[in-house]
DNA sequence: CACATATTGTTCTATTTGGAACAATATGCC
DNA sequence: GGCATATTGTTCCAAATAGAACAATATGTG
């Protein structure tokens, strides 16, 4: 009964930090339940499978690029690069020229497993997308492309 | 050199839940850095501070509430909710007719905090939108808010 | 009223996370 | 070449996190 009496949605368009919150609401609501599946069915933390999309999308990646892209410490890239050299999604190659990195790459059978994976999130995003016509898809992927194009520009 | 041979930003816009990964990265990229000033500024964890933000736009809340509200599980806010108080940014009272559940008021010490901290999530805000002319703000502002509330009908 | 079921908030525990220090290698500057 | 500085990836450790079980209370159904 607690929630009923009160409009937490009233939240989204009353605080100081609108877009922020909503953004942050957004990005859980999106990908916080499908990680959950990804867990129980596979085993992969969340640190896995970003190692694991990302290198989905480019031939070949040191450690600190992941780091990079995903913002998240280089420790836990490590990490998650030894739990998926394990399990044999990933394979790892010295560089000839630099002794200090190594380059990363997806198996046959990581790219299966993205390819299983990655469904979960497109039919989580159709649903929150649902809400929007053709137009404001095509809005909505502008304005996220400047936006994220800004955010990057900076670092 | 490695990260310069390659163009990271390509994932932007080719990979297959592009809004998905453009949302999660705004998300971390406002409010991460705010969070570790927080953080070593105030010794208030993540969950510490959604309390007091939830706190600061509602008369008096629930745990349950918060709970509902963020997202994150009820054993996280009941600790925050524990350092809160003894932090003096919080007070809590048990609710008369349900003797399961207690409400929580933000004190005056928590509101004049928040007031500070706030800005400076205002301020990552601003600089993130800067990228966006008035009129892509107010597009943006309502995509937002058609998308929030179709992911919050959900739960 | 009695008993099964649900809800709230807490504690316990295992996993995840990230800062800091570290060794190995590379770069820059004299 | 030699030495200070930077970078990569790793290990160590402390803090954060979330699932599961739990006690207390409330609700519903006979």
């Amino acid at each position: 009964m607690s929630a009923s009496t009160r409009d937490l949605n009233a939240i989204f368009a009353s605080n100081e930090i609108r877009d922020t919150y909503r953004i942050s609401f957004l990005a859980n609501s999106l990908i916080v339940p499908v990680y959950d599946t990804i867990k129980r069915d596979e085993g992969l933390n969340r640190g896995e499978y970003l190692l694991l999309f990302c290198l989905a999308h480019f031939p070949k990646l040191t450690a600190q690029d992941v780091a990079n892209m995903t913002g998240r410490p280089r420790n836990s890239i490590s990490r998650g690069v030894h739990r998926m050299l394990d399990k044999g999604y990933v394979q790892r190659s010295p560089d000839a020229e630099d002794g200090r990195q190594a380059w990363l790459r997806i198996t046959p059978a990581g790219r299966a497993l993205h390819k299983r994976l990655v469904k979960r999130f497109q039919a989580r995003e159709a649903e929150l997308l649902s809400a929007l016509s053709d137009q404001e898809r095509r809005q909505l992927d502008e304005l996220l492309q400047k936006l994220v194009l800004q955010s990057s520009k900076r670092v």
